[in-house]
DNA sequence: TCTGGGGTCCTAGGACCC
DNA sequence: TCTGGGGTCCTAGGACCC
């Protein structure tokens, strides 16, 4: 009978995972290093490939600490506007088969074809395609993940890789799910996963046994239920095409550092201006503005202040930054040394033109006497932006005093960086 | 010799208001 | 004199993701 056929939806979200992708396109770049245990990075491991996961290196691993367990390791300092360039050519690919892609990273994106099958066939057809056309006119390895939803599309490209493809059709759902182990689940880390574990909850299948009262009690009222209703397969949440960042950081790694305050002013004026930059380039503020110290035993604090209306300006930032590193240096006045700093706005807002009259009379009370008037500073912050327009970002700028040798390359941190 | 950087979301407590 | 409940905003910290 026609209107009562209950078929289940279709499998029609991908999960598209370009594999070790640094380091797949050095090894894509350079045929000498293909088949090799390779890592970008110096100091610290950005990417490794998998011949050298194989020996236990992963991302954010100390240099050092890689070499030891795998001698053979050939270091290469990274081609960053390659991988943006090539993630997203990769990309682009996808979007021949559905608009709706949501990029969440620079190498990882939910698709999803319901409206395309009708085109270009089912959509285990469709990740193929996808798949045999990035290795042959790009020449990465991509794993795809294909089910009816986010969360099972995610876990199958997880289990694909890699370079491959796993289809979950939702009759196969719960047997595929509940065998494997919990830190699969997006949202389940070590302390979570060792919450679990110490109540004997290992597998998926355990944890959609348990009530959603008895996590909540022990996971918290929002994390508890919500891993319930993943671990029993339930998950609402669409593909979207666009999001918005709703903050933006800057933080630097400095090593050991004596808290000075003119190393902490120069430091938190570098950041300040990498993050309002980003603000003034895309229109937009924020009222919330948080500093970040980090001591050298990696315990951090954060000191926030929200002002009575949003701001971009790089002196307001980093004043009202300086003043809360300040008073977090004074509430830990025993620790004599920071290893990290950062920087934050939040509570962003559209900013247009109004951005010269509104900070006025807020930002006069942060600063001192003889300082040029706010719209001045305004309109020479703007030219400075300008500036980096044309000549490109390190043209105009604030020098990184204090800021070791070890730091990670500018281009590095623009490919992390969310549209705002 | 101690793991880099840019984000999101949640929690808990306090202030303040009605 | 002591008593209640709820909503909103803010701050600080923490888990987690790529």
């Amino acid at each position: 009978m026609f209107g009562y056929s209950s078929r289940m939806p279709a499998a029609t979200i991908l999960h598209a995972d370009l594999d070790a992708f640094y380091a797949s396109v050095e090894q894509l770049l350079d045929p000498s290093l293909r088949g090799k245990p390779i890592a970008v990075g110096g100091g610290v491991v950005l990417a490794a490939s998998y011949e050298a996961k194989r020996f236990g290196v992963t991302g954010g691993m100390p240099g050092r600490q890689a070499r030891v367990l795998c001698p053979d390791l050939r270091f290469v300092p990274g081609n960053f506007f390659e991988y943006q360039r090539l993630g997203d050519e990769v990309f682009e690919v996808c979007r021949d088969f559905t608009p709706v892609v949501e990029r969440i990273s620079i190498d990882e994106a939910f698709l999803d074809v319901t409206g395309s099958v009708h085109l270009f066939g089912p959509a285990s057809d469709i990740a193929a395609t996808i798949r045999r056309r990035v290795q042959a006119e790009i020449g990465l390895p991509l794993s795809i993940g294909v089910a009816r939803t986010k969360h099972l599309a995610k876990i199958a490209s997880q289990v694909a890789k890699p370079d491959g493809l796993v289809v979950v059709e939702p009759e196969d759902e719960i047997a595929f799910l509940s065998p494997l182990p919990v830190r699969l689940i997006w949202g389940v880390g070590p302390v979570t996963g060792e919450r679990l574990a110490a109540e004997g909850i290992t597998t998926i299948g355990d944890l959609a046994e348990e009530s959603p009262g008895r996590l909540a009690s022990l996971l918290g009222q929002a994390a508890g239920p919500k891993l319930a209703s993943l671990a029993r397969n339930h998950d609402p949440r669409r593909v979207e095409v666009e999001r918005r960042a709703g903050s933006v950081s800057a933080q630097s790694a400095v090593g050991r550092m004596r808290a000075t305050p003119e190393l902490v002013s120069a430091t938190i004026l570098h950041l300040a201006d990498r993050v309002t930059s980003r603000l003034r380039g895309r229109q937009r503020a924020g009222r919330t503005i948080t500093a970040r110290v980090r001591f050298t035993d990696l315990r951090s604090v954060t000191r926030s202040a929200t002002l009575a209306a949003a701001v971009s300006t790089t002196s307001i930032v980093s004043t009202v930054a300086c003043e809360l590193v300040a008073s977090a240096l004074a509430d830990h006045a025993h620790e004599r040394e920071v290893s990290l700093l950062g920087v934050a706005v939040s509570g962003l807002e559209m900013s247009p033109v109004l951005q010269l009259e509104l900070p006025l009379g807020l930002e006069d009370q942060h600063l001192r006497p003889g300082t040029p008037r706010s719209a001045d500073r305004w309109s020479l912050e703007r030219s400075v932006d300008a500036a980096r327009e044309r000549f490109g970002r390190d043209a105009v700028g604030y020098a990184s005093v204090g800021l070791s040798d070890r730091r990670v390359p500018d281009d590095f941190r623009q490919l992390a960086e969310r549209p705002l």
